[in-house]
DNA sequence: TTGTAGGCGTTATCAA
DNA sequence: TTGATAACGCCTACAA
């Protein structure tokens, strides 16, 4: 492996110069810098960047804490950051989770260790307060609506969008909506549950807590969803569910099983992806890769910043 | 940020015993061990890794690169890479490539300035010479069945699959038989545009090439199949359809326009998802979870292997 | 069992 | 416009 030494020696300048031609800096003859380029040319020299990482005390790689890859939710999300990652010229490390704790910390150590140069953390397990300690070491950067300390955020207000999603359904009728989330620990889960309880409260509602269907993340989980809502002594008329890929699921089990949607039982899915347009299912637009861009944008730029990202009810055949 | 100097310093000793008692060498003493691991404990110390990674020539990383990472296919075959990264303490660098090719190399030159060990790549579009160029840098894994040039690969058989499907449809007394592809270009297009071929050749049967259906990606593009379908004016018996997504989105697309399966036409997929199973849909098992733990092993150990995973048909209501 | 010193390949500082 | 030389922080012969 030829180094800038080497590179030094066969154009007769000093290392300094070559440093100075491979990074296009200023104030080099022609001649030198020419004489430079052929030894790069001829030996087909390459920077070893570990050496200019320990350098410069950088290197230009954003890590991605996620708990899994394979839901469309956090591809999506990870195609947004990765698009204007390439953009910024960064790479991404992904770290998959699992949500478990030690595996997020792994990733936070990383920024300690200079590995990354920050962190973008699209959901979490772990509390607030380890991240804290983390900040000092690099940029972190999170996808919840967190007041508790002072990180950048790109989130939508899922207490919003609950809250007007069950106002939407209970203008048209209905009284016994239930939900369906991912899992039923962390934040967005939580501002969910809090809009679920706001809302019941406000209009003297009361509801079974079996309404409350979580581990739903796929397609295929639809139909345990419309098996558990067969076993209820009073079915939900309508359901909330934080994925078009579930609420997908949830019509063709309907379908299968002769239940009239939205006679029988109306969907609202979440984000707006292509399935949902083709199955006609009425959602709520959460515009993941544009969240992605942002996140990424919010790590490189060091200024602390909080947004929440505006979202949409789109109308379609299910409710 | 302190540093191992620091720490000899604190503890009285030198960098050397520092440094063992960090990596765990023989030959310290108690006190002294004892002595530097409190000046950790008190410094809260953390290696700076890259320098690790200039020193040892290693960086503990493995880059990745695909298409992208929003379809199930090569969400689950990262799934699995992910997990046996995990397993042997590495980490994964993401080249999500939207099959550039421009992507490709930079993931190339990546391990060329050794910021990554080595490079899986799961689907390429850049020629294999180009390829066999960096093989010089460390080592690449492809997940085709790559016979040109000397490189570890896991794979299935597309030739094998292919011709395996088409027989069984024969036996069930299907002669038109189309399919429906990710992309028309790839090496595993290619086998399969092969096994298409030879399959008709066999049994001297004719087929026309708006059977050959490309650009299907997502469940929802089952709708776009469909509708093709039905322009036809031979329209084909059975369809081959390289995702269980993809077979599913077509189902459904089915079951709205009346269309009868496996009746009016039959369907195997690819993968042998969840969903297909929720679906009852015909498909051929891949093992791409297995494949991605290969993959990463292939990389990390040195010697070159080829190995082909085999497949399974999975009879169920679509054919 | 311990320590000295050199090396890993760049970049940055400063003097010329 | 150029070049010595000192960081950057760690690892590892080699010597003691």
């Amino acid at each position: 492996m030829t180094n800038i030494k080497d590179l030094a020696k066969m154009a007769r300048v000093s290392v300094t110069t070559v440093s100075r031609v491979l990074n296009n800096h200023p104030y080099v003859s022609k001649e030198k810098r020419e004489a430079v380029l052929d030894a790069v040319k001829s030996t087909n020299y390459q920077k070893n960047i570990n050496a200019v990482h320990l350098s410069k005390g950088k290197t230009k790689l954003i890590g991605v804490v996620l708990p899994f890859s394979d839901h469309p939710y956090f591809s999506l999300l990870l195609k947004g950051i990765a698009k204007q990652a390439l953009e910024n010229n960064y790479h991404l490390v992904l770290f998959q989770t699992d949500y478990m704790q030690n595996k997020e910390i792994e990733a936070l150590e990383m920024l300690q260790k200079k590995q990354i140069d920050g962190l973008i953390i699209c959901s979490r397990t772990c509390d607030l307060q380890i991240i804290e300690e983390y900040l000092q070491f690099g940029p972190i950067v999170l996808s919840e609506d967190v007041k508790e300390i002072n990180v950048s955020s790109t989130f939508v207000s899922h207490y919003k969008i609950f809250s007007n999603a069950l106002e939407y359904l209970y203008q048209r009728g209905h009284r016994k909506i239930g939900y369906c989330i991912g899992r039923s620990t962390g934040a967005n889960s939580y501002n969910r549950g809090l809009a679920y309880k706001d809302f019941h409260e406000k209009y003297s509602l009361s509801y079974n807590s079996e309404y409350i269907i979580d581990k739903c993340l796929y397609f295929e989980d639809g139909e345990k969803v419309i098996n558990q809502v067969k076993l209820m002594n009073i079915a939900p008329s309508a359901l909330l569910v934080t994925s078009d890929q579930v609420a997908a699921g949830i019509v063709v089990s309907c379908q299968k099983q002769q239940i009239s949607i939205p006679d029988d039982i109306a969907i609202i899915g979440f984000d707006n992806q292509p399935i949902a347009k083709m199955m006609d299912i009425t959602t709520i637009e959460i515009p993941l890769m544009e969240m992605g861009r942002n996140l990424f944008l919010q790590t490189i730029n060091s200024e602390i910043s909080n947004k929440e990202v505006p979202v949409k009810l789109i109308e379609r055949k299910t409710v």
